[in-house]
DNA sequence: TTGAAAGCGGTACCAC
DNA sequence: GTGGTACCGCTTTCAA
């Protein structure tokens, strides 16, 4: 007992190869038409030491690590770690484990993980990307790879996307405030080149300029909450008797645009109607409610792990076709702070 | 440029043997006085192709896989989530990366868990244990793997544990409450045996003994929101009368209490006072904003990952000394909901 | 139907 | 100072 226990000391244990012993334990017992009794013999003994396979050693020779690679924004933010618990819970059931990390939208530290995760020869990748990654995904698909891109999208990325309707969930969304009554509408959102930032700006841009309306735009840095709070709250003492409404580009710029406009004592929706992007619990609870688009988390994080999981079942040669555009709809959830 | 790149491939390019493209590539130069102009050229050689090395084929060989397994009840959980992304981030400056899973309080599946990281070799463990893992938890100890147990208190588990002070920290708040002028004080928590739930409900029951008043005590399933709200619900019809005050026992119980409180059309803290256990971003922008417990959420978190990392770093005989207890102190917040 | 042996890509002992 | 090489534990081809 003094020996370590591999597949080396079952063989000679049993006095069998240790080809046998990987053979039925892997169970190519029927293929390579090992007899039922040996078959039983190796199980019953690897059974009794409770033996388990180096799955180092299994990645080493195959090349497979049966690991993911979850690579996003902010794992503490509700969005994603909604995401990660999902998608956590699919690849445990198909045999794959989740390594992760938060990127803080830095594009070198992306390419650096990236790095490191190639090294670790995980199999696939879901990536939520900052720009400046493109060559490093393409790279990846290059070397067989599968990745999935979550939540945005890469131009000259050839790869699988699973995404929202931005463009289309910001336009209806402005046109129920438009059609509310609403006139004066800002829309509020990070100064970033993220594809589903971008898209939802143009869905408002569109929506306001096909109304005839004038936009009123602001950008503000990606800074910590903070320093968000301080921006809004300026721009708010000074616009706000220009502004009816505001829609907010993402949930947290929503949270300190809350913030702000208690500060500043305005009623809501009386004062100022207010929409978020992506639904949080805060804004169910919130008094008012807070009307929001809601995205299809599970569906994002179901599609995304499907994806990945049926690349990763197929040889090589047909990882490079026909990448797949998945886009969902959001849910508008209308509630008291959008109530003219 | 056909054959793979690895450290042979390097030792065959430079005509050197593959021990000293090792020993430079791993810093051991000086130590093993290779000469600098040799250095220099794996160095650059090594630069120029791009070289990185197999950390497969080196855990394999060194048993050391720089990943540490981050076990928690539910990663989509703010406060784990939370916890998720600073010990990411540290562990990263240390060149470990974090593989991580969601128990759901699941003993039988956080014990299969275990096993999976066993067989990967991870280094050491952060865990958040459900009941019924206290074997498997020593038996880890046994084989060499430190772990840092985290928000709860495992009997007979001699290993390193971060918390905070839940009896202190209910028992002054139940205080609190009785400064307050409040008589009838009701406990909400989960009906289940983790250590940090029954040291809340200590911690309650002490201070309402020591100021003679009557222990109110509702257990609830630990199931999902809705019937968690439909139990709270019919709770509070029955009750109302006799409670002026509640102290939820985590988070997520007060979320649902407060939807439940909402539905009643009771007005807080006029029909009943509110106070949480754990602190959530909705609890300071709800209307009244709630009072709460807060735990020091970075704070656990270093002291997590900075256990396991100076475990990490010593000889397997020195793991097995002197387990530590780290007892982290909570902040009262007192709001609205509590204003008498 | 089973076994021998060649790797997968490093590490590190031991020899020169 | 540097090189040869056994070995980590498993998979898989080829031979018997």
């Amino acid at each position: 007992m003094g020996k370590k226990i591999s597949i080396t000391s079952i063989a000679k244990h049993l006095g069998i190869s240790t080809t046998t012993v990987s053979f039925v334990l892997n169970g190519k017992a029927q293929e390579k038409r090992i007899s039922d009794k040996l078959v039983k013999k190796v199980m019953d003994y690897v059974e009794e030491i409770d033996y388990k396979p180096n799955s180092l050693a299994r990645s080493l020779r195959t090349g497979k690590s049966n690991i993911i690679a979850l690579i996003v924004e902010d794992i503490s933010f509700p969005f994603f770690s909604a995401i990660a618990k999902e998608i956590e819970e699919k690849a445990y059931k198909n045999g794959y484990r989740i390594i992760y990390s938060s990127t803080e939208n830095d594009a070198a530290k992306t390419r650096e993980l990236i790095e490191i995760y190639q090294d670790k020869h995980v199999d696939g990748y879901i990536i939520v990307p900052p720009e400046g990654v493109e060559e490093k995904i393409n790279a990846l698909r290059l070397s067989g790879k599968p990745v999935v891109v979550l939540d945005r999208y890469l131009d000259n990325v050839e790869t699988d996307h699973v995404l929202v309707n931005n463009y289309d969930s910001v336009y209806s969304a402005t046109h129920y405030l438009i059609d509310q009554g609403y006139k004066n509408i800002a829309f509020i959102t990070l100064s970033s080149l993220q594809s589903q930032m971008l898209d939802r700006l143009s869905g408002y841009e569109q929506a306001i300029q096909d109304n005839n309306l004038r936009p009123i735009i602001k950008e503000i840095a990606p800074v910590d909450s903070l320093e968000r709070e301080k921006h809004l709250l300026s721009f708010l003492e000074r616009k706000r008797k220009d502004i009816e409404a505001i829609i907010f580009s993402t949930n947290y710029i929503c949270v300190s645009g809350l913030k702000a406009i208690k500060k500043l004592g305005l009623n809501i929706p009386e004062d100022i109607a207010i929409v978020s992007f992506d639904d949080y619990e805060l804004f169910e609870m919130y008094t008012p409610a807070i009307t929001s688009i809601a995205q299809p988390i599970e569906s994002i994080s179901e599609n995304a792990i499907n994806l990945l999981l049926s690349r990763l079942n197929r040889r090589t040669a047909d990882v490079d076709k026909s990448p797949q555009k998945i886009v969902l709809s959001t849910t508008f959830i209308p509630r008291d702070s959008t109530a003219h």
